[in-house]
DNA sequence: GCGAGATAGTCTCACTTGCAACTATCTAAA
DNA sequence: TTTAGATAGTTGCAAGTGAGACTATCTCGC
């Protein structure tokens, strides 16, 4: 008779994994800035890319539905982390890129981010999250997932 | 200045990958059973354990909230897939099990789900997805998660 | 230049889920 | 025995999210 042991299954253990180490960290900016988690990876992603990009652009990065990020970034528009300009080539689009306010929230929020995952990881060696993060990349790579920062161009449709 | 590629940042990662393996796995017996998450969860806890269990067992040990569990449950015992019995000893809880049927449907699911299973570890070595499980595993009892089937008794409250 | 189809972004709707209140029941202590 | 507090399970409510329709704009082929 078949059986499965859904503490050994692996898909199990990711989701589960996933959702308590994400519940963790947006804890964070939730309760210093009020942001949730569409609204942190739209700044996340602004933050580490110096150039304007578009909604689009996150959505498909990030994985993330585009009504998502949508409503994200009408939300940081109306608190000023964000700020929009028409892009005079696709006037569909808008190229969007973090004020400084929204820079300044975004610098002083990594520090204390890179802190949690250090604490999550730490009950790894360095070699040991040197192979987990190789492990995942494998993982991700098979499943298509996006895995480097690349240009917009490159990243095929959502 | 502080910079944090999201795409290395290893929580973001397990949430998109959690998020990304559960929506394949899922396909399967939503499309093949109508099932979704929580009543999937439900019948593998039921099926995997032979004794019948109460659902504030199952939301301990799926980390699953208890009114979702409470809602499966009642869709599944609609569905004739679950019974449920009266507990002499304490008149708030029900004993669960799966109804014959339920088995049925269990056992019809499990090759597949396992097969799937395979698929996303197969871009992994046999030695790598030990290590991946090994790794996964320290980083699930750090962050207390269960990780094991474990008597009733010995879960502490959600 | 014009029309068909594609794309960016917004919005409405339906669905899911967590929270918290509620009922019923149990336990322990006065 | 009574009462206070804990616990199992259910339910109403509010918030968040994906699907898909919709508008405006772009692109490509004629």
């Amino acid at each position: 008779m078949a059986k499965l042991d859904l503490f050994k299954f692996v898909p199990f253990r990711l989701n589960r994994l996933g959702a308590e180490v994400s519940a963790a960290l947006s804890s964070e900016y939730r309760e210093r800035y009020g942001l949730d988690i569409p609204e942190w990876r739209v700044i996340a992603t602004l933050g580490f890319r110096k150039e304007a990009c578009s909604a689009q652009y996150i959505a498909q990065c990030t994985r993330t539905h585009k009504s998502t990020i949508s409503r994200a970034v009408t939300a940081l528009l109306e608190r000023h982390l964000l700020e929009r300009v028409e892009n005079e080539d696709d006037r569909r689009e808008f190229r969007l890129r973090l004020t400084r306010k929204g820079t300044m929230l975004y610098e002083d929020l990594i520090p204390s981010l890179l802190r949690r995952e250090q604490e999550i990881l730490g009950c790894l060696s360095a070699q040991e999250r040197k192979d987990f993060a190789r492990l995942l990349g494998k993982i991700e790579d098979s499943l298509g997932l996006v895995q480097t920062s690349r240009p917009m161009s490159e990243i095929e449709a959502y």
